[in-house]
Parts: C-alpha cells; sequence; structure tokens
DNA sequence: CACACTCTGAAAAATAATTGACAGACTCGC
DNA sequence: GCGAGTCTGTCAATTATTTTTCAGAGTGTG
C-alpha cells in the first residue's frame, strides 16, 4: 500500500505530460494552474476552485491524478520547488568542494555564508551607504572605531585599512575604563564606528549613547537583531550572522566593512593613491632598516 | 483602494525594521522566517511553529506585529511577494543591491567577493583540510598564531574564535623582535599558523622556517601567489584576495578561518561545549562584577 | 429512447488550522 | 525577597479547509 507514486518530475512536468488524461473541467483548472503558475497552487483548495472556476472536487481529483494522495502533498512539494527555484540563482549552482559530501562542514558552512552574503548585501540601504562612505571619506572628520568581545578584530582591521586610505583614524583601548578620557577629546563631527553584536554590552551603549551627546555621528555595525545602540547612530548596517555552529560568523560584517572601505577609497582616490605611495616608501625604508647594515 | 496597515515594505523588510521590538521567542522564530524566506512562510502556522521551536499563538503574535490582521493575511501578502519575485525568473537575482547600478561599487564588490570565495572553496583539498582540523582539535598541541602588516586582525580573530573552543591558543606578539624568546619555548608538536599575504615579510618566513626547524606544524594561510613559508608548512590553504580596490581583500581568507573553526569545533564538540558554557558563566560574572554592587 | 457510463458540483463529514483566553514562568525594579 | 509586569505555552472555541459521498447532468450506444 505504501508504494510511492509512480509519476515524478516536476508539478509542472506532470501537468503537461498528463494534460492529454484529463477531463474538460480539469483541463481549465490545469491551464489556470500553468498560468498562474506556481503562486496560484499556494492558496487553498477552496479559493483555487473558485479563480478557476471549478469545483473543489474537481482540484482534489486532478491533483490525485498527478500522482499526490491530497491537497496538502500537493501543496508540500510545490512549497519544494519553489524553494528551489528561488535559491537557484547562484547558491545551488554549484557545490563548493567537490570530493566530499554535500554534508560536509565545507559545503555547509559556504552556503551558509553566501546567504548571509545575499542578505546582508540586499538589505544595504545603498542611500545610507552612499552617505556613509561620504562622511568617512571626509579627512576633517576623525575616525575612532570600538568593537567587542569577538568584534575587536573587525574593528582592527577596519582602522589599518582606513588609516591607510585616509589620516584621522584610530581605535579606542579596548579597556573601558579608558573611555571617558577618549570621550573628553571627542568633538561634534567626529565619527565613531561602534560593532556591536548579539551579547550587546551595556558599556559599549553607553559610550555611543555619549558620543552622540557630544555630538558625534555614530555608525553602528550589527546584527540583524540590531543593538540598542541603534536609537544613537546616524547610520547603522546589519549584516546577516549565522551559520551552523555555535558562534557567529564574522564574515558578512568583514565584506561589509570592506565594501565601505572601498567606496571610501574611490571618493577620494587621489590622496588615499598619494598617503598610500608615501607609506608604502616607509615600510620600504623600516624594513631596510630593520635588516640592514646596522 | 483601502488604507493599509501602518507598516509597509516587504515583508522581509518588516522583519528587520521590528526585530529590536521582538521579545525573544519571537526572534526565534524571526529568525528561522529569514533563515528559511520565503517558503517557510507558506506552511501552516502550526507547521511553522514546530520547525521552529515555538508555540503557534507566537506565530501569530509576531505576525500581528508585522501588521497583519492575522495568519491568512500575512500568507496572501507573502504569496504576493513571491510571485513578483518569481516574475523576472533569472533576472531577480539581477544584482546585490537594488536601485543603484550594476556598476555601484556595492555589486561590483559583491561580485569579486563571490567569485573569490567560490575559487577559495573549491581549490581545497578536503582531506588536507580535514587533517588540519583534526590536528587543530588535539588539545594536547599547543597553537601559536601569526599575522602581517594588514593579516594581524585576521590572526586576531582566529585566537579569540580558536581560544573559545580549545584551551593553549595564543597569538605571537606582533614585535618580530621577540620571536626568538617563543621559538625557544616551542615544542615538536605545537602548531604555527601564519598568515602571510603578498608583500611577504622575511621575518615571518624566518619565523616559519625555525619553529619547523624546532619540530612545529606549520599551518600557512596565503593567497594563490603562495609565499616562500609554503616550503617548511605541512598544511597550505590559499584563498583569493583580488578585488576591485588597491587593496586586497580578507574575506575569502575570513571564510577559509571560519570554516576551520567550525570544523575544529564540531571535532570535539563535548569539550568545546564545555568550555563555552564555563566561558559563558565567566563572562557573566565578570558584567555582574562591573556594573554590580561593588 | 433507455441504458451504462463518465463527469461534475452540492453538501455533509472529517480533519486541520486559526484565534482567543488563561495561567504558569520569568524578569525587573524596589 | 516580593510584587508588577511581561512572556509564552497549553488548551479550548471557533473557523476554515480537505475529503467523502452522492445525485444530477451530459454523452454516446445498442
Amino acid at each position: 500500500m505504501s508504494q510511492e507514486h509512480e509519476a515524478a518530475g516536476t508539478i509542472e512536468d506532470r501537468l503537461m505530460q498528463r494534460f492529454g488524461t484529463l477531463t474538460p473541467t480539469e483541463r481549465l483548472l490545469a491551464g489556470h494552474l500553468t498560468r498562474n503558475f506556481p503562486v496560484a497552487g499556494l492558496a487553498s483548495m477552496t479559493y483555487l476552485a473558485k479563480e478557476a472556476g471549478v469545483s473543489t472536487p474537481t482540484v482534489l481529483r486532478l491533483v490525485q491524478k498527478l500522482g499526490f494522495r491530497g491537497y496538502p502533498e500537493f501543496q508540500a512539494q510545490l512549497r519544494n520547488e519553489i524553494e528551489a527555484r528561488l535559491e537557484s540563482p547562484l547558491s545551488k549552482h554549484a557545490r563548493w568542494t567537490d570530493g566530499v559530501p554535500q554534508t560536509h562542514i565545507l559545503n555547509r558552512f559556504a552556503d551558509a555564508v553566501l546567504a548571509n552574503l545575499t542578505r546582508t548585501l540586499s538589505r544595504i540601504d545603498h542611500a545610507d551607504f552612499d552617505a556613509c562612505a561620504e562622511m568617512l571619506a571626509d579627512p576633517k572628520r576623525r575616525v575612532l572605531v570600538t568593537g567587542g568581545r569577538i568584534t575587536h578584530a573587525l574593528a582592527d582591521y577596519l582602522v589599518t585599512q582606513l588609516g591607510i586610505v585616509r589620516p584621522g583614524v584610530s581605535a579606542l583601548p579596548s579597556q573601558s575604563s579608558t573611555w571617558p578620557s577618549a570621550l573628553l577629546e571627542m568633538r561634534p563631527g567626529d565619527v565613531l564606528i561602534v560593532f556591536d553584536i548579539r551579547r550587546y554590552e551595556s558599556a559599549t551603549l553607553q559610550l555611543a549613547e555619549m558620543a552622540a551627546e557630544r555630538g558625534a555621528d555614530v555608525v553602528l555595525i550589527t546584527d540583524p537583531w540590531i543593538s540598542p545602540i541603534s536609537a544613537h547612530a546616524r547610520f547603522r548596517f546589519a549584516a546577516q550572522i549565522e551559520v551552523p555552529s555555535a558562534w557567529d560568523s564574522s564574515t558578512a560584517l568583514m565584506v561589509l566593512i570592506e565594501t565601505l572601505l572601498a567606496a571610501v577609497q574611490e571618493l577620494n582616490w587621489p590622496q588615499a593613491q598619494d598617503r598610500m605611495t608615501r607609506l608604502e616608501a616607509l615600510y620600504e625604508r623600516a624594513s631596510m632598516f630593520r635588516r640592514g647594515k646596522g
């Protein structure tokens, strides 16, 4: 009894295949279904029947002819197909690493990361993004960066890279006890970039609050849960961070940072290039010095 | 026609927007929903609730917070959005961020990053990868990590995260002048993870060479040009780093790191979990201490 | 023209989903 | 600690949906 349905292939295929064997009313329905595929099939049987101008039993009969036990089973399959179709653009495309099963951590992780990236980037408000890049490109504003337990590495990265492109970039010390003195230094127009993820730290919130009060522009980089700092931030960017592991992925944050960096660099390329050349020369001399005659 | 509910925008947008105002359980659900968007929302409330691990009323409450009168109304809207999304069959993936031209840095950068990821991951030798993860999961080996001018932030990240999962992880100090004393400490069986990108630094090469001589296993994380350290490394992983900018992207490196971390974590999950729980407790107490009675 | 047959929808029965009410668990401030 | 308030799941009521049953309409045939 438990035999599976003979019919295979996508629902659309099955509809085509069996069109010949359908009764007139069923064809009416099948026509409606293919015309409004696949969304029409997601509604309830009653609704679908009304839309197609047939009765509910007809819908059921068609669905059973297609090889499903009932309407719910049909819908489940339809949802699967829709999922596949929505995902296909790039992700399902190719398995990341050949030679290992799809369930290998390499593939699972890669899938998650790609999904995170796609979602993160598609959610960026490009007006915000451009405005923020422009702000960061302004050499008259000083830029301070701070991160939390996990994100301090990212803050560090941002400082290193942004510091290459423009002057006046520094990291806040990691000891929150030294922050008040940093706040004292802060002037209106300065920019505070805050990384704040998941287990939001209260000290960071206070920092952002006070910085905003002192007239600094706060840029918040966070997860989709959105840190409470959001309230004090002029710009907010949320990155997806969930991956198949017990911790959160920073990859999307990294991409966010790098994209911002690229935009800033593009905005004042001449100065940036000049700085980079000079920096390169300095490093050159430093390494000479180190290994040199001395 | 009729005045819409206050909330506007796509369901995904609404979810993002209101994330902040959601309760913990609702966030659980919202997380599941975004992760499996949009298909998860097409199933019945009961099913969705079970999948997300919450109760049906929670689903209903979330949906109402999103501005819908009930679950059916929510589903109707969802179907509309899916329809819109499917209408442009392949062009939908169109571009990462809508509303800006394809030439906008957001899109150009995203394309480059994706290409890097694909290439990086497809080039990983999975046997090597598994072996390396196993080595890193061995708590008897101590792990030292070092990076260069740009990559020290990544090294830092790796130390932070790997240090959560297992004991005996530390960063080498950034001053190369202090490395000899670190080398003195090094024992056969220890692991040295080296990040070395593009402008390969000679001090790092010497470090790796000497570490290998002293019996340490060297893991090299580099770019496709492959650093000269390769000769001394037991494991080599190359990440693609080119992006439309004057510098190199670290995103693929980040993914490499995180994937390794995920593998290590998976390999000795019980211990890792134990460590994480204890660490969490310590952080808890520390924050108590900071803001508490003291 | 009646008979056998298939097709179709109305309506009832069975099943499942949605929603509201409520109470225990939990958190936060005092 | 102890109440006020907030969350969140259990449960039951209501409502909708799916499925079955069945009778009438149509169709072609002897």
